[in-house]
DNA sequence: CAAACGGTTTGACCTGAATCAAGGCGTAGG
DNA sequence: CCTACGCCTTGATTCAGGTCAAACCGTTTG
């Protein structure tokens, strides 16, 4: 196995890729350092379960690098994602210590992650911190709503087509044309949209053979024509 | 039609029936005042649409009485719905002032109204209104996401009865046999589930012919088993 | 009382995605 | 270099749920 290197020098937090983004984008510096006394950084590599369903979960956190799934899972082993983490996400709930939802590391990633107890006291002592904690809470639950649409009443086609737009939005690295790394399987895309491998992959091909998208390798994809995607996504150009 | 009042001579917040599962569960008599100088009770019938996607939505509130749904709809009419409110949720957000979905009164349907602004600044002013806003969406986030299996993962029979068992935890009247009246026709249940009226209606009747539910008219259900139901839903019993 | 109407049920048929079954392809290890 | 292993693709077939069409049933209206 190549080794890479997983343990990171903890950034102070001025210094980390996510402080504006995460949710301790509001906070002064006073409180940057409370924080600071009470984070911890963690990795976990490709496929190792973070937690499982139902586990006591004494740590909250934000991701920092990398990506991770959360996923419930019924007796028969039907599963399904409810939640796809990417870096600047909030993770776990501050008032409960039970895992609601089975986490699993989809690339090798890093969280940055706080005791639940002192968590709390934050939140509890730091209104505007719980209010950033509730504006991402909100979005989050915008985001699931969007996701039931997606679930409920797409075609495989159009499923595809808006995952593919909802990661190169959020992960593009180039712009023109748009270009993003997957940081998903076809078992997971398949896990996210409620679909089965084989039809993921059916409907990446026919993405490809219609000229949507390119694929440079497992993972990579092009998008010359985004615009395209998303009308073939069925996305309301509005926002 | 019928003539039905729906005036409401507006209860003092004391006497509300939403009083202690509410946005205002964990307010004190002086936040009770408060809240009572800026809150306006308003009613719709059945049917009546109460906001549409991207209105400008002046309110937050809570539902004191009925139903009403959340919908979203792509431009060729696929409709999925994406939230269910019953008495005591709250609608809303103090954030933001267009309405991302749809709110249609499922039966005649009352709310308890706040003004956008005066609310928000509620929010600002008391920590533990906020803490329980937050708790509230992070409940709701966690529906979503169960909901997000049912529509992704499982069967037509399994989608129905999940929606039975929910309906009948959250408005049962009877306990034993327990019995509720349906908020929804099959139109809007078909919404909810991600699946057409016909399919609801024979997975209805086949529940009926199998013994796991009884229907009185067209509303009415009745359920010796809840166990039965559940297990029919592929519900994990855990909690 | 007859006709109209909205919500619901039932039946016949069709189709999109699941299932079952091979193969392909790039990397890792013997 | 050959083999094994993970992951992905492709093809043939099946089936759950969608579509189309008709009829039912309780309530309202002329």
């Amino acid at each position: 196995m190549t080794r890479i290197d997983l343990s990171l020098a903890a950034p102070t937090c001025s210094a980390c890729p996510i402080r504006h983004r995460a949710i301790c984008a509001t906070c002064g510096d006073d409180e940057l350092l409370r924080l600071e006394r009470m984070k911890t950084y963690r990795s976990w590599r490709v496929g190792q379960t973070i937690v499982m369903e139902g586990d006591v979960l004494p740590f909250v956190g934000s991701i920092v690098s990398g990506c991770a799934t959360l996923t419930r899972s019924m007796e028969d082993g039907r599963t399904q994602m409810v939640g796809l983490l990417l870096p600047s996400d909030f993770v776990g709930r501050h008032d409960r210590d039970r895992a609601a939802y089975q986490i699993v590391a989809a690339t090798d990633v890093t969280f940055c992650l706080f005791r639940r107890a002192e968590f709390q006291q934050l939140v509890r002592d730091t209104p505007h911190v719980m209010e950033r904690l509730l504006k991402m809470s909100l979005d989050e639950l915008d985001a699931a709503r969007e996701w039931m649409m997606v679930l409920g009443r797409k075609t495989a086609r159009e499923k595809v087509a808006s995952l593919l737009v909802n990661i190169l939005r959020r992960t593009a690295t180039d712009v023109h044309p748009i270009r993003a790394e997957l940081p998903l399987t076809r078992e997971a895309m398949a896990i996210y949209l409620g679909l089965t491998i084989e039809t993921v992959s059916r409907q990446m091909t026919a993405l490809r053979r219609d000229g949507l998208i390119g694929l440079e390798g497992r993972r990579g994809i092009v998008c010359a024509d985004l615009a395209a995607l998303q009308a073939e996504a069925e996305i309301d150009a509005a926002p």
